[in-house]
DNA sequence: GAATGCATGTAAAGAGTTACATGATTAA
DNA sequence: TTAATCATGTAACTCTTTACATGCATTC
C-alpha cells in the first residue's frame, strides 16, 4: 500500500488539495518511483481522512479540500519510511525488454539495444539540465535540496542505462 | 500487458512449464524487471494459448505442459520489443522513500539514507560476486552472455544507489 | 511412510488504469 | 465568450496479491 505512503509523505512536506497532489506524482514521482491517477488519488484521501491520517486544514476557493497530515498521519509516515527495507520486487518495462534480449536475432537486438541507448542519453542530458538549473537558481536554498536529490538520481540512473546499453552493445558485436 | 510479453519471451529462449516459469520469474526478473506469481501466470498462459501466441510442444511426467512460443507469438514480442519506448512509468519502493525523504527530521533521515547505502552496497557486493561467478563459469559461451548483462545491470544499479545514497548523506551533512 | 519438491489450478480481495461525467474560475 | 485550467468524483475493467486446494514423484 505504497500510494498511502506516498500521498502521506507528499502532504507532509506540503499541505494540498488532491489537483496538486496529482500533478507533482505525475512531475516529480511518476518516473523512477511511483505513479497515479487522479481516480486513484481522490477515494484514497477520503480513506486516509476516515482512518484519521490526514485532516482538511482549509478550503480553497472554489471549495478544494486542503489536506494535511495528523499526528497519527505522521508516526505511520515515519514507521514506513524506517521499516527494513526488504526485496521491493521492482516493475521496469525497458530494463524487462533488456532482459528478454536473446529473444531477438542479431540485427534486431542491435536496433533495439541501440534505440535505447539513445533514448537513455536523451534522457539524462535532460536531467543533466533539470540539475544544472537547480543547482544555479537554488544553490542554497535547503528546501530544493531534496527534488535537488531527486533529479541527480534521474541523471545517474540514465547515464547508467546509458552506459550499460552501450556495453551491452560492444559485448555484442565481439561475439559476431 | 507486459507478463505476457515477458512470459513469451522466456518461452522464446526456452520452452518451459508453468512452474519453471514462476521460479525464473522469482530468481531473473523479479528484482529489476517484472515480477508474478504462479496464480497470475498459469491463467495468462492459458489465454495466451487460446489467442494461438503459445503452444504445448511436449508434456512432462507427471502430465506438465511444456509451452513454446508460435509463429504469431514470435511476431508479437517483436513488435513489442521493438515498440517506441514510452515513459515507462515505474514503481520502485526504495527511490519513493528517498524521494519523500524531506518528511523526517534530521537524525530519521541520517539513519534511513545510511541503511539504505549499506543495503545496496551488500546488494552490489552480492552482484559483484554473481557477476565474477559468470564470467569465470562461462568466459565464451554465448548463451550465458544474457544473464551476464542482467547480473551486470544489477551490479551498476546497486552501486549507483549506493553511491547516491551516500552522496546525499554528505549533502545533508554539508548543511547542518 | 513422511517430508520435500514438482506441478497445476481457483477464489476473493486489493490495487491500478481508462473512460465517463460534471462544474467553477480565469485568461485571452 | 470561449478555451484552458482548476477541481472533484464514479464506474467498469484489468492486473496483482494472498489464500485456499489438490495430487504426483522423489528422496530420506
Amino acid at each position: 500500500m505504497s500510494l498511502r505512503h506516498a500521498l502521506l509523505g507528499l502532504l507532509a512536506d506540503t499541505p494540498q488539495n488532491g489537483y496538486d497532489l496529482t500533478k507533482r506524482f505525475e512531475s516529480t514521482l511518476s518516473g523512477h518511483a511511483w505513479s497515479a491517477g487522479h481516480s486513484q488519488i481522490y477515494p484514497e484521501l477520503k480513506r486516509m481522512l476516515g482512518d484519521g491520517l490526514i485532516e482538511v486544514v482549509d478550503e480553497g476557493s472554489r471549495g478544494s479540500k486542503v489536506y494535511g497530515v495528523t499526528a497519527p498521519g505522521r508516526d505511520e509516515l515515519r514507521r514506513w519510511m524506517l521499516s527494513p527495507l526488504g526485496e521491493a520486487p521492482a516493475r521496469n518495462e525497458f530494463v524487462l525488454r533488456l532482459f528478454l534480449l536473446s529473444a531477438l536475432d542479431r540485427p534486431d537486438m542491435r536496433t533495439l539495444v541501440d534505440q535505447m541507448a539513445g533514448h537513455s542519453d536523451d534522457l539524462a542530458q535532460e536531467l543533466e539540465g533539470v540539475v544544472k538549473m537547480i543547482e544555479e537558481h537554488a544553490p542554497t536554498d535547503p528546501t530544493y535540496n531534496y527534488s535537488r536529490f531527486a533529479a541527480e538520481f534521474g541523471r545517474r540512473y540514465y547515464s547508467l542505462q546509458r552506459d550499460w546499453a552501450r556495453w551491452v552493445l560492444e559485448q555484442i558485436e565481439k561475439t559476431d
